[in-house]
DNA sequence: TCTTGATAGTATCGAGTCGATACAATAAAG
DNA sequence: CTTTATTGTATCGACTCGATACTATCAAGA
């Protein structure tokens, strides 16, 4: 129990909180302090790097302005600026949707996908990568135990990827395109660990 | 392994990263999104109410604009506004040390203390509460690693309560008072579980 | 068809963050 | 007694962020 005693927050404020809770809450903080610190690098800021990283790791359905804004827990004209900010540095273009006259879609420039491999996240993967692997798979169910929670408690969907949704089919054995029932939209084999807007769990 | 399915974050960058080293990261920036979020509440924003719970909760021997720029991991400049917006509402006073003229110390108003009581932060906290036992203490010792990992990396001191600091010399058995051989200054008891800007792990 | 309403996105405002730079004052060390 | 380091502040420019107001598009019902 070194790092509860190394990290003192003793002030309980429920009695009925363990003593050690709000010292992971603490933890968690300063850890995104620390990372949002990095993250000023490249020309870019802490936001412009969410939504930059995200366009990256979404599937086709969901790089719009609207998926940006709840994927960053902002509004939309929060978010609206923000792609502003990153078409103006040619990082991203906005396009027009053909289906749909009111939708946009978010595309990264080839620079911007160069960029978006250089997330400075990677200090925090690899600090998490020096941990033993009973270690981190106990963190993996914790972090996303309480991420899921505080997320029903808004009423927030939580952005998955689609191999895990209820509207994912996959395709037969070596086939490399699937299905969405949700969007009745044909999925390549790539799109399957991407981050898609409509999630929802199995 | 329902969490590294459902948040798929499948791009390894370095082969020896294990896989889940990236989620683990992804759901920490998450998590820290969706608090900042929750954050902007009672006329404050996410760095005032940090430089605020770190007041209240700090000795007073690391009540300066410096060590509020040290936790907060901003420039001195940067704090040092934050100061003024807190000021400014009527939550925080500035004052000239005593004892050196280029010193500040700052402190919380009744207001300030009433409001500091009602961190926003407490959803993560409750939200941790919520794991179990087990989990929890992995999480805080795999929480603790890394923000020290990360701190060592940057070179900065990492900020601990008195009582594990190797300037700590605790009082007689039932004694109320404490000795602290840095700043050769007598410590109350209730310094014992504060925040010290000069703290060394013994 | 007309209309009402929901949805997707943008513009603008004001307060404030944030790093960078420049600068004051004080203290310490030679 | 002069450097030099420390502590803190002011100012600038780019940007975040919520709030508000707005436009355009789509959808569903009368």
């Amino acid at each position: 129990m070194l790092a509860s005693r190394y990290f003192g927050l003793m002030i309980a404020r429920t009695p009925a909180t363990p003593a050690d809770a709000p010292l992971i809450a603490e933890l968690i903080e300063r850890l995104a302090r620390l990372v949002r610190a990095e993250r000023h690098a490249a020309g870019l800021n802490p936001a412009q790097w969410d939504a930059l990283t995200y366009l990256a790791r979404c599937n086709r359905y969901s790089n719009t302005p609207g998926a940006v804004a709840r994927f960053l827990n902002a509004t939309k004209g929060t978010a609206s600026q923000t792609l502003n900010a990153l078409e103006r540095k040619h990082l991203l273009q906005r396009r027009p949707d053909p289906e749909s006259g009111r939708v946009v879609r978010l595309f990264l420039t080839p620079r911007g996908e160069t960029l978006a491999a250089r997330d400075p996240m990677q200090e925090l993967t690899a600090a998490a990568a020096t941990l033993p692997a009973t270690q981190r798979e106990a963190m993996l169910q914790g972090l996303a135990a309480m991420l899921t929670q505080l997320q029903r408690g808004r009423g927030d969907r939580p952005f998955g990827v689609c191999h895990t949704c209820r509207h994912f089919r996959a395709g037969a054995k070596g086939e490399r395109t699937h299905w969405c029932t949700l969007l009745e939209q044909t999925l390549q084999d790539s799109d399957r660990t991407r981050l898609c807007a409509e999630h929802e769990p199995a």
